[in-house]
DNA sequence: TATTGTTATACTCTATAACTATA
DNA sequence: TATAGTTATAGAGTATAACAATA
């Protein structure tokens, strides 16, 4: 009896589990639905826009490769692009092999003002109370640092 | 005075905002590797079993793209590949023009096992607490229903 | 004529492998 | 020999457009 009521509040809990799973993976899809949408106005494709909002510090591009989790090859292309449009440039690093991405001042004035747009805009601050993002903080934190208890 | 400390809370409110929407997306980044790892056992690629997964009933191939948000000539692709497997059927609709995909036999029990696995060892039931799961579920479903107040 | 699913084709994003230039 | 970035190429995943069958 006991043992029968502990399995259904178990069943239970893991379908709710699972409930929030894939809530968590509904929202992030819209919150990137959000993110294309605010940056559209500034003409850049979303992968330029992410990288350009990443580049606070003149990086090396295999740097930006382990940040945005792609092979440096796709770096190399995306550090083109962006350059053919004025964004950045490429420096030279403390060794002849490196190269660092660095914002232009056109770069770093889109990006400021990308960052700005795209925060203001953003659904977590246009949905949520102060209140509720306080509370959501300190729980997205567990599930992005917590060792899998 | 007054009105240079509400520019610096807004100031402060934003970027959180904004640090909070780069956690949601890092989160389901996480999920996915998850689900992905999850699955993997089944030998099933990621786009299938998620397909699988949306089958409880026998559904109209133009729901399933509209559920998955794509081009229903892809959803052709999928249930090729899933009948292929064995694990679907296109069984006849209310109108000849319909096609159902119904999961078969070895599809219901693939899916079964796949959902249990899948939300046994989600990242929401690993790390987070019975009350921290609690205060998540309104706050996600605040950020998918609210009328972006 | 409008709708469902199919086919053939093309495109986007990204990885792999081979290469260069340094170190 | 090992590392950073580059080039050329290939692949996965998906869309577009034209089409066939049915309504």
């Amino acid at each position: 009896m006991e043992v029968r009521s502990a399995a259904v509040a178990d069943e239970a809990r893991v379908s709710e589990a699972w409930r929030l799973s894939r809530m968590i993976v509904s929202v992030a899809e819209l919150s990137k639905l959000n993110f294309a949408e605010n940056i559209a106005p500034f003409g850049l494709p979303v992968h330029l826009a992410r990288t350009l909002l990443l580049l606070d510090e003149p990086a090396p591009m295999s740097e930006l490769a382990e940040q945005l989790g792609c092979d440096r090859s796709w770096i190399t292309s995306l550090a083109d692009q962006l350059e053919e449009r004025g964004l950045v440039t490429r420096v030279a690093g403390r060794d002849r092999r490196f190269k660092l991405i660095a914002l232009t001042d056109s770069g770093t004035a889109l990006r400021d003002q990308m960052t700005a747009a795209v925060a203001r805009k953003s659904m977590v601050l246009q949905r949520l109370t102060d209140e509720e993002r306080a509370l959501l903080g300190p729980l997205l934190e567990r599930l992005l640092k917590a060792p899998a208890r």
